[in-house]
DNA sequence: ATTACTGCAAAGCATTTGCAAATGC
DNA sequence: GCATTTGCAAATGCTTTGCAGTAAT
């Protein structure tokens, strides 16, 4: 397990130490295994990156001597979102998802991990309050997107 | 423009009777043209979709005597897009964007169209009103993302 | 020893694009 | 007639996958 980390700045590696532990109990209960290359991941997605994405960080990593291969990032990335490490801002689907808006008031979605059914709802609460953020950071709202991932009524009773 | 209409149910000849005239009026402002397959598309989205993707409508328009090409069903949506007259639900970015929740409260984004800025807010009673949603609708959350589109301060400024 | 993981390069696949022909204005 | 659109097919580019070699248990 010998990766060169000599160089991290303090906070750094003080994430990374709170942070490894957890992926290493996630590994183990999945019983998969605590490797060097998943801990080199782990410590570049804890080193510079606020938000990032899974090919700049392949990039990083693909030279210098922490080297990773491209795959293998992907395949660590999914874990480590897995394991609640990381979080998917935005996601690449296989497709793109449309709806037509006309006659049709605002709303949001949720989306069944299991069946894939969309399921809309909508608050003018959650609106609103989304309009005072915007209004807080002087943005200017174009539009705005709320999905929730989970498990639908169905789905839930068959299990 | 001759497109073939005469099987369409009342309700959706509706629709496009309605939303056809908007989508006209755009493409006028636009100086951009008002064609068939503009047209072929708009009542195909129109027809039988509640949720669909790119994908799927260009399947559908493959074939049969309203055809029109993968190309143009693709650059029409965007054009449709920009009208307001679709929304996208969920959205293909080039890339995945990701970032790592450890020590890091649950918060949102916004990003700005012009600059690509990833700003982050947070606000709970947004959190909890979406948990009361989820309870209305007896889904179980695992996760949820809200992303707010637009124009950031300093992009404002400059225009 | 056994089995999972990694690296590599090739494959996948939705989307985009270039260009000649067709169509709207 | 002129400029924009379309269709087609090829290109693009992120992501996934197969497989043989390597490392973890």
């Amino acid at each position: 397990m010998g990766v060169h980390e000599e160089e991290l700045p303090e906070e750094v590696r003080e994430s990374v130490e709170e942070a490894w532990p957890l992926f290493v109990d996630f590994l183990k209960k999945k019983e998969a295994r605590v490797t060097q290359a998943r801990k080199i991941i782990l410590t570049q997605v804890f080193s510079r990156h606020d938000h990032f994405c899974a090919d700049d960080l392949a990039a990083e990593l693909s030279s210098g001597m922490n080297h990773v291969s491209r795959g293998t990032v992907y395949r660590t990335l999914a874990l480590m979102e897995e394991a609640g490490l990381v979080r998917v801002i935005r996601d690449t689907d296989v497709h793109a998802h449309y709806e037509h808006t006309f006659n049709h008031p605002n709303h949001e979605h949720m989306i069944c991990d299991t069946c894939g059914q969309f399921i809309e709802f909508s608050d003018d609460r959650i609106t609103a309050l989304v309009e005072e953020a915007c209004e807080r950071h002087h943005f200017a709202e174009r539009t705005h997107r709320i999905v929730v991932f989970g498990t639908c009524e169905q789905c839930m009773q068959k299990k």
